[in-house]
DNA sequence: AGTGGATGCGGCC
DNA sequence: TGGCCGCCCTCCAC
């Protein structure tokens, strides 16, 4: 369209401005090498190359020629643009990487940007085509099979008879924007009260939201001054919630009245400058020892006591000098057990009441930074973790050999600077306690929209089980949270907040006589909501769906084939 | 050289 | 036009 605009917009009284296309106008990209060999000098005097195009103020694939002017006639001197591709990525010519529609070329010249291997494009990489969604193969066997689940059984009688189907809240039920105004960075939901969920963002603050009541909400603006990186609950007392912040504290509030108690401040001098200030990430609780433990971006552990409200230990350096340890987990059946991860590529298993550097149960190697890594929710056998080099990794079981993971299970969650990271997270309700749950960041093309769906994988094959979409959803679903009794899961997609529930939750709702599914989609702001207000009501801008009517579909996808078949049925 | 951390900017109402 | 929204390979320093 530019062209063309710039076409009309030149009158006859100034030069001509001659368009050319590169040779190879094609709509298609194709990946094949020689794409990028021909580059073609078009156009006259096109001497030119990558290098007289700069590296940057080349906001446009065209190139201006000025010609020299003709001196013999008073007629203005000849423009010419081409038309010649230029990739954004490597700034090469012949072909062009972004979006195409709704699907996304790569830049042939890098390395697939799922897998992160040589060779291929995203396109066509095995992992993204694969019916097991990119599964790597254990290097050792696993319970997978029903012998070795025979086997596993006899062993251990508490593992249950039968796996269970997995039940997947896929169905768009509450969203709520504007709750938070910048994007939100984690989820936790009431211990007790079912229909509560808490919130945090970047900026601060802290949302308390009973998405049963759909209007109940509160924010707290005053607990933290920047990013809300955990909120835990003690559940001793679950009307006091504790966060984690960049603004280098653990607060201790209470659920009512707001009002944070700093339990942790970890910058008590103030702002020194930027290489000295800490930062507080990982936070778990420890209910047997009445510990909260956080971890900061130096590499070391705190413990704080809930009695007392102060540093009851620490600091314990566990991961290397100056590396920010992103994230810590009790196990649930030896809370003395700690995991933790970090940006120096491990994450460590390690026994709290023995603390000294180095004193590691097990260190698990990562190709890149470890955003998360979880015990199973319920045996704590098994360990769950994600990194940024595209991998979700399993380890089946912490009593054996732990020198490598169980599977490695290719997927797209690339840290970018302005998302959320990435978190594999249990499904605390699955008995067999291999469904997951993770946002996906590259998205696919689902009938002409470029959609990030949330992927339910089952880790014991590598499987992925469903991709939740929502068609006027958007943008990347980074934060995700199932519910620990209820099926719901919760997401924080960029600022928004979102409920999902299985479609059989929704068809009940809707033969309870004077109850309709729809009352459960509404649309909220902070100026104005409505009260039982349809999903395509005239407020759209607070909810962010763009006036479109939302029809909550379901997607299948074929992996063989490539193609995308829509289905109402359960995955 | 590789990687972690930072927060800009184009598109759209 | 200005402010808001959200981000598929930046850019720089260590």
């Amino acid at each position: 369209m530019a062209p063309l605009t710039r076409a009309k917009a030149s009158s006859s009284r100034v030069a001509p401005i001659l368009i050319q296309r590169d040779s190879d106008d094609s709509d298609h990209y194709h990946s094949s090498s020689s794409d990028f060999d021909d580059e073609e000098q078009v156009g006259a005097g096109d001497s030119s190359d990558d290098e007289d195009m700069g590296t940057n103020g080349l906001p446009t694939s065209e190139e201006l020629h000025h010609e020299p002017p003709n001196t013999t006639s008073n007629a203005p001197p000849r423009i010419t643009i081409s038309l010649k591709k230029i990739c954004k990525v490597c700034k090469g010519t012949g072909h062009e990487a972004g979006f195409s529609g709704a699907t996304y070329i790569d830049c042939p010249r890098k390395p697939c940007y799922l897998c992160k291997m040589p060779g291929h494009t995203t396109m066509s990489c095995p992992h993204r085509v694969a019916m097991e969604h990119g599964v790597v193969p254990a290097p050792r066997r696993n319970t997978s099979t029903t012998l070795d689940y025979i086997f596993q059984r006899q062993l251990n009688p508490n593992i249950p008879m039968i796996k269970p189907a997995f039940v997947i809240p896929d169905q768009l039920t509450c969203g709520i924007i504007r709750f938070h105004s910048r994007r939100v960075t984690c989820l936790e939901f009431h211990p007790t009260k079912n229909s509560v969920l808490l919130s945090g963002d970047k900026k601060g603050q802290v949302g308390i939201w009973d998405y049963s009541k759909l209007h109940e909400k509160t924010v707290y603006n005053s607990i933290h001054t920047c990013i809300v990186n955990n909120i835990k609950f003690n559940t001793d007392n679950d009307g006091t919630m504790y966060a984690s912040s960049s603004d280098g504290t653990v607060s201790c509030t209470d659920l009512e009245t707001g009002v944070p108690f700093v339990m942790l401040d970890l910058n008590p001098n103030g702002w020194i400058g930027p290489a000295a200030w800490r930062m507080v990430y990982g936070m778990d609780i420890n209910t047997e020892k009445g510990l909260v433990l956080v971890a900061d971006n130096f590499g070391c552990l705190y413990f704080l006591d809930t009695r007392s409200r102060t540093r009851a230990g620490g600091p314990f350096l566990i991961h290397r000098k100056g590396t920010k340890v992103v994230g810590l987990n009790c196990n649930p059946v030896e809370p003395g057990l700690l995991l933790s991860c970090g940006n120096d590529h491990f994450a460590r298993i390690w026994d709290i009441r023995r603390l000294e550097a180095g004193s590691s149960l097990d260190n698990l190697r990562h190709g890149r930074v470890v955003n998360s890594a979880y015990f199973s929710p319920r045996t704590g056998s098994k360990i769950l973790t994600t990194s940024i080099d595209n991998r979700i990794r399993v380890w089946d079981s912490i009593f054996t050999n732990m020198e490598s993971p169980s599977r490695e299970i290719v997927h797209s969650q690339d840290f970018n600077r302005h998302l959320t990271p990435f978190r594999a997270e249990w499904d605390p309700k699955d008995p067999s306690e291999s469904l997951a749950v993770v946002g996906r960041y590259i998205s696919e093309n689902y009938d002409g929209v470029a959609l990030h769906p949330i992927d339910f994988i089952d880790t014991a094959s590598g499987k992925l089980v469903a991709e939740v979409i929502e068609p006027d959803i958007t943008t990347i679903s980074t934060v995700n949270k199932l519910h620990p009794r209820d099926d719901v899961l919760a997401t924080g997609s960029s600022r928004s907040l979102f409920i999902w529930r299985p479609k059989e939750d929704i068809e009940r709702m809707q033969e309870q006589p004077g109850r309709k599914a729809k009352e459960f989609i509404i649309r909220m702001g902070d100026k104005k909501s409505k009260g039982k207000g349809s999903i395509d009501s005239d407020d759209d801008s607070d909810l962010g769906f763009k006036g479109k009517t939302s029809k909550t579909k379901k997607y299948e996808k074929s992996y063989t084939s490539g193609k995308i078949k829509k289905s109402k049925g359960v995955c």
